[in-house]
DNA sequence: CGTCGCATTGAAGCCATTCAAGGTAGGTGG
DNA sequence: CCACCTACCTTGAATGGCTTCAATGCGACG
């Protein structure tokens, strides 16, 4: 089945260039959603600075929204008082479809960032769906991502020791920002060790000295004097770090 | 704005009340799905028994499917090996979603019991949807309650110690159960121990002594000797018991 | 009857949490 | 400008919850 040389060859291209070539196309076709939005009927454009909260948990359901800059995190709140950062969004990424089933949104939408956020009503955005396919695949397209996406996250949770799920953490941040052309080989998180750990199902102690480990080890570094800015060498490093935190006994269902 | 006697009389309403009357309501929109997917060009019926897998993360995605009768799992396999289930699907439920971003399933679905599932093809069915509104609000509401389900198992991992982490998939199982008019105080696991905690991200062996835990204070009943069967006497007594887990220690973000 | 898979339970050890102390940056007002 | 405050981060030490390792029990099946 891989035995052909043609297919050899190409599996032997070096994977860093694999890799560029994905975040090209991943790059590519958010800037085509993002077309597709503009040409969309009225779209509403909102300026967002970092704090101001584009729907609450519990308002009534009218728009989608789709991020055009900025970095946004979703916040849940349990009937039993448990808080929780259930999700982050940046360039491209969808608001509010977790509001659809029961017409109401389901968290907070809070802006990490300045940036811009363009809103749909949703029925009209529907009748647009209707007639334009290629919207309507859009849109199921990214519902789709968002479950990959939170299976992604729930998978983190459940089989990472919390250094690797630090570590997980900060590769999937600049995984998308590189996805996004932008320079992933320095982030800068706008998260609090508090909320980072809870995002992770950990303590802010625990995020703050597995941050430090990775420093330690050279697999990050911080730029700035507050420990915010950090730098990502080489994120291949950090994927090997997280499967060696796997350890060689690897328990299997079945 | 709760003043009103009559809206005052409604709140006093007895909660189990609420609770049927919810679960009727729900159970009343899975059966008008299925009728709407029954309706709906074609659908491709095919029985199933515990252990057939409907579709394999990787194989090309070509259908969407609806749950009629039994349950299913979906299990996950990262890059690095690492195996997880990330959901489980009932009555009603749709399987396969997270397939239509990438034009591959990302999961294995497979069957823990015997049952029913319809499968339609995604493209007639988005040409069905585009005719039928109607048909076309119940996949994206079906989509957006699979995203707030996941969220819910997050949050469940993250903030639930392991004893109220087992009892609120217990609550979750019999309230799945309750939604679709079955009954909901005596439940067949059909997943090992190993498979639970894997869910849960945690070890076979916590979640046998969380079991005995809830036995031992009568919060659940084992009815078979195997103990896969297990009685629920009080789901609100379950709830209570995840509550207290928290403590009165609550510490919140912000 | 023996084997296999799954479940339970105990004991020891470890990883993450908890508790506590101290440090740094940024803002405010004197 | 400095003192002060607040919010956040870091680090250490002790505790505890969960895991790991190991032994045993139980039921199904050939």
């Amino acid at each position: 089945m891989f035995s052909s040389p043609a297919i050899a060859t190409a599996i032997a291209t070096p994977p860093v260039r694999a890799q560029q070539r994905d975040d090209e196309a991943a790059c590519q076709r958010i800037a085509d959603l993002l077309a597709q939005i503009a040409a969309t009927p009225n779209p509403q454009r909102r300026l967002v600075r970092s704090g101001d909260v584009l729907y609450q948990a519990g308002a009534p359901f009218t728009h989608l929204h789709v991020l055009n800059t900025g970095i946004f995190k979703l916040l849940t709140r349990s009937a039993d008082g448990r808080e929780q950062v259930v999700g982050l969004k940046f360039r491209g990424d969808w608001l509010g479809f977790s509001a659809i089933s029961r017409g109401r949104y389901a968290c907070d939408a809070v802006a990490m960032d300045t940036g811009e956020v363009w809103s749909l009503r949703y029925d009209e955005l529907l009748k647009a769906c209707a007639q334009h396919p290629a919207l309507m695949a859009a849109v199921h397209a990214a519902m789709s991502g968002e479950i990959m996406r939170d299976r992604d996250s729930l998978m983190s949770v459940c089989t990472l020791p919390a250094d690797a799920r630090v570590a997980d953490f900060l590769r999937y941040w600049a995984d998308s920002l590189a996805e996004r052309g932008l320079r992933a080989d320095q982030i800068r998180l706008r998260m609090t060790r508090a909320e980072i750990g809870n995002y992770l199902g950990m303590t802010l102690e625990t995020v703050s000295r597995a941050l430090s480990r990775l420093a330690r080890v050279k697999l990050i570094t911080f730029i700035d004097k507050g420990r915010r800015d950090i730098a990502i060498p080489d994120v291949r490093a950090l994927e090997d770090f997280i499967q060696r935190c796997l350890g060689p006994t690897e328990q299997l269902l079945h």
